[in-house]
DNA sequence: TCATTTGCCTAAAGGTTTTAGGTTTTTGCA
DNA sequence: TGCAAAAACCTAAAACCTTTAGGCAAATGA
């Protein structure tokens, strides 16, 4: 049946997008196969190796995306890029997006995942190149950044931007504006 | 021994901060209750309907503490407040917290969840009544401030941070001062 | 007093996880 | 070519979670 952890993580990576991220299950993904239940379990350590390695693939090809939108743009062109790559993802990956967070608990994090964590952060700081931002306010605004997608992508995803008007659509690219425009004014360190 | 749908909501949401909120199962809150797992299902309809109740019972705590923060202040120190209020309250009660944004799939939200949520967007509202905002800017505000907010904490909990100096605690009134800052200053509309 | 409701129980069926051990096919090498 | 070892998949079984069905006993209230 050629079976793999390689591609045990593929085919659940689909499955999530279908049925959503904790919806998948050794089980599902074994049926999905017509393959004994068991029989996973020579490629995957156990269910939560199994998560592991879907939200690794998702990392790591939104990292992927990420870059290619990143490459060759500069300043308010890139952030809107970047920002585009993680929402446009989200809404057609969403079981992807939401495994591309899961952070296993046991805290046994494999080196593939760190990995792509690093390229998110670094591709980050390469938006903010376009920007005069020196230590510490460049960690700073990578992790608004970060915030500001992430949290923005997961409400939306989860409808909570559904209840009032305009549509969520609308709201993106002008708080994308107003990210650019708070980058390009980072404040002074406020005293006290 | 009387349980009942509110009880078991309550003790829910104390073992999600105990264990996790993922781990929070009908078995587990039975074993808690030293009472047989079938008993449950006289209070509560299913698994799923228990988080709801959780999440429910989290989102209104939350919307409490949010309110008497915000009560008396304006301004930044109101915007430091409410923040202040997400980011400490998803800190000591992880399991809650994480249990404030468990949408049910099915789309069958309660009435009482519905209006803890529109208390959140309406205390945002109010933070932003120290500002100049017009529609649909005022909007475009609530959503970056939710997603910064739910963002940060969500990613400082799941240890997105830990990678990088300084600590995120550092970070943190930063960006707080930079949201300040922003929405004092927020951008006219882009032409294209 | 007695019928009803309430609250918890036993029993049982079905699904997921994981381990143990077996069989067959593939592979690599002498 | 022939054979030993590894790889891939299988059956069996134990443990746990979910959910439904039906029973008993105590509290309630007319």
């Amino acid at each position: 049946m050629g079976l793999s952890g390689e591609r045990l993580a593929r085919a659940g990576a689909e499955l999530a997008d279908e049925v959503g991220f904790d919806q998948v299950t050794v089980s599902a993904l074994a049926r999905r196969f017509g393959v004994q239940v068991a029989s996973l379990y020579s490629h995957v350590r156990n269910s939560d190796d199994l998560k592991v390695r879907i939200a690794t693939v998702a990392l790591t090809e939104l990292a992927d995306q990420a870059a290619a939108a990143v490459a060759g743009r500069a300043g308010r062109d890139a952030l809107v890029a970047l920002g585009d790559v993680y929402r446009s993802y989200a809404t057609t990956h969403p079981g992807r997006y939401t495994a591309s967070r899961y952070a296993p608990p046991t805290s046994v994090l494999g080196a593939e995942f760190v990995a792509a964590g690093k390229r998110h952060s670094e591709l980050m700081r390469a938006v903010l190149r376009g920007y005069d931002l020196d230590e510490p306010a460049a960690t700073d605004a990578v992790r608004l950044l970060g915030s500001v997608f992430h949290g923005y992508v997961t409400l939306e995803l989860s409808g909570s931007f559904s209840y009032s008007e305009p549509s969520s659509g609308a709201s993106w690219p002008r708080i994308l504006d107003a990210i650019d425009s708070l980058l390009r004014t980072w404040p002074e360190r406020h005293s006290s």
